[in-house]
DNA sequence: CTCTCTGGT
């Protein structure tokens, strides 16, 4: 019987470089506090099925996993992988969530159940947070940073198996490295294939570029074989088909969850206006139901903040002894302290009723759900590759979001969910949401095959592929920034430089310009901070104060150099406090930033993402120097950079977008929707009630036809 | 004078 990874028959404990740490076996709490994992182990649904489970990895390469919620697949498999010897010659298990938190939270229950510390044998990686170490066996990451680790090791040499989770989501990353994974595949069977095998053509296309080399450390390289990489596709939903499909007939196999029976009930008929449909429903749970907390997934927050409001008023109209309900709103760009009251918990004698968005469907799981309202809808983003506009859209779920939706209630047992809708209705859905890579900006994950060695994209196997527009769209950005010579290949050195760092191409490009401009610092904290969710944060109820703190940092002529105004501010005022140990900075800031109504999770996004990339352009050999008082400098830069984002006056105070030609606005949050300069670049272009363009610098139309010739010579 | 669902390097 399998141990876990301090087992003692386990073999592989023995081996030098697996062995563990003298455990803290002594004292009775720790040894009872073992048996009760040990146990929890054991009663999990997929502990039956272990040996067959490893019999079944060891006979196909491929192998797709349908486990139910709860089934405790993303925590055992690994486990008993690394008992069955996958980890032989240090080799990794490697397996991939698309979300930072899930990749953190399931380490340390892992590390936990296997009784070693966290970062040794068992460990996670994600962006700015590496916890491995050469120890480690068992590492959970983000598969955005597994594609990363790609670029550096294109056959994924350190691990012996790659198991991809919640596969069914199909965001970009996973379906990308779905691809990545079949090629790898491919080349690793190959017979005679060693890690420094130089340029190895592909089926796939894919060429494996020897400069790049692996990472293979102190081994010795020229002879270390490389074996057969196993492959194990995780998905919750029933799209095993799908994914079987694509991996060329993969066995798939099921295992049972542990989930409590959820009753579905829908509406008789249509429901003209869902918000009032859900009010009601709210309402008839709260006063005829038995006691349970309620969620009710809405679209966004201004829905949320108007039904919170609406059960508000209505509570009032109710006798004194029925108004015990608690409500309680979440989505993401909510500060987290007030994310946070979703999980304290119900007073007694009260029922809560949360109102979220999706956030509450995947990345937050929250306890004590025992009625799920959902009224059907979603907002969602698509994306218009003719146009290249990004538009966020309310539409209808999909089948398996709805299940999805509904199984919150059936976490801790018997539960309810009311579908705001004729059960008719629910058959014309969909039965999967579309994935994002079919509605999204392609030009990143063009960049990225290209650096892979992917030179016909247009081929390249995905496993649904993206609408040709749109990789036509992304092509020719990429090659408009000088990212791809005009055969299609990634151009030396811009294109492989650009390839290199972790952002938007556009602002990889604007930093290699400001290299030239020396107004490098200026741009890595403008890259950083429009890398990164609102800076700004104002409160409706305090609009005016969060206006005159605005003020205060604001640039006359430019939204990015009032970023990088913001920027500086917080690092003078920590620079102030020295002598103060690191750990109070956190705190200092978040005080200063609410003082200043600055979004601190943002502002500390955007101080490690510039930490990161001010790393990779030192590494690059980029100069690292300032355009000082020079602002002029810096604005020549931006128009150098962001020409394909320029726009022009209209007579009627709009813009017209010179390289779409199409009628945008200045979003009112920008400085300058005021002054309404005549020659402007703007970072984003949106649709939401308008065609509004975010974060502008004023800029002289002489500037583009002098800095970007190459596009602006025929404009009149 | 608006406001944007969720994730990620």
């Amino acid at each position: 019987m399998a141990q876990g990874l301090n087992g003692e028959p386990n073999p592989a404990n023995r081996a030098p470089s697996t062995s563990l740490p003298s455990t803290d076996g002594g004292s009775t709490g720790s040894l009872s506090r073992r048996q009760l994992i040990a146990q929890r182990r054991k009663s999990l649904p997929i502990a039956d099925v272990e040996k067959r489970l490893v019999e079944e990895v060891r006979k196909h390469d491929t192998l797709i996993i349908v486990g139910e919620t709860g089934s405790g697949k993303t925590t055992q498999i690994p486990q008993y992988l690394w008992n069955a010897e996958f980890c032989h010659d240090g080799k990794t298990i490697g397996v991939t969530q698309p979300r930072r938190v899930a990749a953190v939270t399931v380490s340390k229950r892992v590390a936990e159940e296997c009784g070693v510390e966290l970062g040794k044998q068992v460990g996670y990686s994600i962006r700015f947070d590496d916890m491995t170490s050469g120890l480690t066996r068992i590492k959970y990451m983000t598969d955005g940073l597994l594609l990363r680790e790609a670029l550096l090791d294109p056959y994924l040499s350190r691990y012996s198996v790659i198991i991809v989770d919640e596969a069914h989501e199909r965001t970009v990353h996973t379906d990308v490295l779905l691809g990545l994974l079949k090629d790898v595949q491919k080349a690793r069977s190959k017979s005679n294939c060693t890690a420094d095998n130089s340029n190895i053509q592909l089926g796939n296309g894919i060429i494996f570029n020897k400069e790049l080399g692996n990472s293979g450390g102190f081994k010795q390289q020229n002879s270390q074989k490389v074996l057969p990489l196993k492959v194990i596709i995780m998905s919750a939903s029933l799209d095993a088909r799908v994914f079987s499909d694509y991996f060329g007939g993969a066995r798939a196999v099921h295992i049972q969850g542990r989930q409590f029976l959820v009753e579905i009930l829908y509406t008789l008929h249509p429901q003209p206006d869902y918000l009032d449909s859900a009010l009601i429903t709210i309402f008839q749970i709260h006063l005829e139901e038995a006691p349970g907390d309620v969620l009710v997934f809405l679209t966004g927050q201004e829905e949320i903040e108007s039904v919170e409001r609406l059960i508000q008023e209505r509570l009032r109209e109710l006798p004194e002894g029925k108004r015990n309900v608690l409500t309680v709103p979440i989505f993401s760009s909510l500060p987290s302290e007030q994310q946070m009251r979703v999980f304290a918990a119900t007073p007694p004698g009260f029922r809560k009723v949360i109102l979220a968005t999706n956030i509450a469907e995947t990345s937050v799981t929250i306890p004590g759900i025992k009625y799920v309202v959902d009224p059907g809808f979603v907002k969602a983003r698509s994306y218009d590759p003719v146009k290249g506009i990004e538009s966020l859209i309310v539409i209808p779920t999909s089948k398996a979001q709805a299940l999805q939706r509904s199984g919150r209630a059936g976490r801790e047992g018997p539960g309810k969910c009311f579908r705001l809708y004729p059960e008719s209705e629910f058959e014309k859905l969909e039965a999967s949401t579309m994935p994002e890579i079919k509605r999204c900006n392609l030009s990143n994950v063009i960049l990225q095959l290209k650096a892979l060695g992917v030179d016909d994209v247009t081929g390249f196997d995905f496993i649904e592929k993206p609408p040709r527009a749109s990789i036509v769209k992304s092509l020719e950005q990429l090659f408009l920034l000088g990212a791809l010579t005009e055969d299609c290949k990634l151009s030396h050195p811009l294109g492989h430089q650009m390839a290199r760092l972790p952002l938007d191409p556009i602002y990889s490009k604007a930093l290699i310009q400001a290299s030239q401009f020396n107004c490098l610092v200026e741009m890595l904290i403008t890259v950083a901070m429009l890398s990164v969710e609102s800076i700004f944060y104002a409160p409706a109820e305090k609009l005016d104060e969060a206006r005159t703190a605005m003020k205060g940092f604001s640039s006359p002529d430019s939204d990015h150099i009032t970023l990088i105004n913001v920027f500086r501010a917080a690092e003078e005022f920590l620079e102030k406090r020295t002598g103060i140990n690191k750990g109070k900075d956190e705190k200092i800031l978040k005080k200063w930033c609410k003082e200043n109504f600055i979004n601190s999770r943002s502002l500390r996004h955007a101080r490690d993402i510039h930490r990161q990339i001010k790393g990779h352009v030192g590494q690059m050999g980029l100069q690292i120097s300032s355009c000082g008082e020079d602002m002029l400098q810096y604005r020549r830069c931006l128009a150098a950079s962001f020409f394909l984002n320029a726009a022009l006056r209209q007579p009627e105070g709009s813009y017209r977008a010179l390289a779409s030609g199409q009628v945008v606005q200045i979003h009112p949050s920008s400085i300058l929707f005021r002054a309404k300069p005549d020659c402007i670049i703007f970072n984003e272009l949106v649709q939401t009630n308008n065609k509004y363009i975010r974060s502008i610098t004023r800029i002289d139309y002489l500037w583009l036809t002098e800095l970007a010739p190459q596009y602006y010579t025929m404009e009149k």
